[in-house]
DNA sequence: CGTATTACGCAACCGGGGTTTCGTAATTAG
DNA sequence: CTAATTACGAAACCCCGGTTGCGTAATACG
């Protein structure tokens, strides 16, 4: 029963995960190279591609232990608890979202650029561009994570699946809260818990990823009212 | 007025737009290789890279062109025209989801294993992995194009823009759709269309990026249906 | 006409994620 | 103790996205 060879070192682990999870908080997920990783756990890079087969299993293995030990609180109020879940997923969100160079933000000549130009599709509009050009706007570099972390679920199925997993355990939690709010009378019987969590779930991660604006309070509790009010007229 | 030096061809986007596009959906995101477009359309590599400054940059072109012209249609009746466009939307993803190797996918040993094992976190199970194993489940290449493009867009902040200019120009109709049922009485006067928007077109994104999960008609309709109906229980 | 300007093609190059090879160390089985 | 098995470390290597350098072609301007 016990393994045959020769036993794996006991303290890599720890020693390339937070030397890992530094690197990717400070420089983002571009900025998350194994080889540097490998040299400051003090580790062969052999050694770190034999516990994490790719660069993305490795930054999934750094998310997934910064966000262990999510709590879920059932006042019995679920106007209350519903909010408060939103803004604990939206804080994970955040907290990646910060992970960029530690300078200030200075934001020069306005931030998001209202889209006030021509529409025009073609790609090269000044004459020859680099890739090096406009990268890296000195911030955001962690949205990012979040959506790196999408594209490796996508590229490898045993990173996707373990992602599910870390989902699945935290939003068992919010269905449980959902479903026991039904019981209690404070939402309707035939309510589709599914669909209305993926609704609440699904939007927060929408304007990270797709739209880029920020999630706070007053938006998860926008959120949580529209879904619970619903948007046909209400029957007097 | 007219620009002083050599012309650029005109016929180069169109072949590179088409041969990426082959590829593209083909052999998924990770089959588009630069270096291939530019032989497949008879360009060397450097015209490729001086129109379009990274691979992220050519599929986001690529796949706007794909789905140019997507209209909706507005017949009075906010609850079929709301799944409609929703399926509209799911359509597009589905079409990027199908990309992948033209193989039948026979799905052995029952799909996504619904996680019965312990909930081992430690990365590394069995003595070695290398990386090229168990990648590529030969479907289900696509979900990652849609998922690649989201971390293109948190790569480079042009592409970004872009991104959020062409969902912004379908999501206007949806939008306005919506406004038109509010004044219409359809909808409740004071209702956030903006959060009842993220949460509809939010679920959708996250079955198929987070989740995994299909979307399909029968799911528009459920999301529509608890969005209008709202979750509280109805007061009589 | 000549000159400035910009695009094209070719080939060599660079950097980073990941692999291979091989010698060595640590453990278990007999 | 010996053999089998597995992990570690070091260096060279491969692949691919992207760059550089340079000679040449096509246009505008004077």
């Amino acid at each position: 029963m016990t393994p045959r060879g020769r036993p794996r070192r006991a303290d890599v682990d720890e020693g390339v995960l937070s030397a890992a999870t530094e690197l990717l908080l400070q420089r983002g997920y571009a900025g998350l190279s194994p080889d540097e990783v490998a040299e400051r756990a003090g580790v062969a890079k052999t050694t770190l591609y034999r516990r994490w087969p790719t660069k993305d299993h490795l930054a999934l293995a750094v998310v997934a232990r910064l966000q262990a030990g999510d709590e879920i609180t059932d006042s019995g109020d679920i106007r209350r608890d519903l909010p408060a879940y939103l803004e604990k997923i939206a804080a994970g969100l955040n907290r990646m979202r910060a992970a960029g160079r530690g300078g200030a933000a200075s934001d020069p000549a306005g931030g998001a650029a209202p889209a006030g130009d021509q529409p025009d599709d073609r790609p090269g509009d000044q004459p020859d561009r680099k890739a090096g050009d406009q990268d890296e706007p000195d911030d955001d570099r962690g949205a990012g994570t979040v959506a790196e972390l999408v594209a490796a679920a996508a590229r490898h199925p045993d990173v996707g699946a373990l992602e599910r997993r870390m989902y699945a355990e935290r939003n068992a939690l919010a269905h449980a809260l959902l479903h026991r709010a039904v019981e209690r009378g404070e939402l309707r019987p035939d309510l589709d818990v599914e669909a209305l969590f993926d609704q609440l779930a699904g939007a927060l991660y929408y304007r990270v990823l797709i739209t880029g604006l920020p999630v706070d309070r007053a938006y998860a509790e926008r959120l949580v009212d529209t879904a619970l009010r619903g948007a046909a007229v209400p029957k007097e």
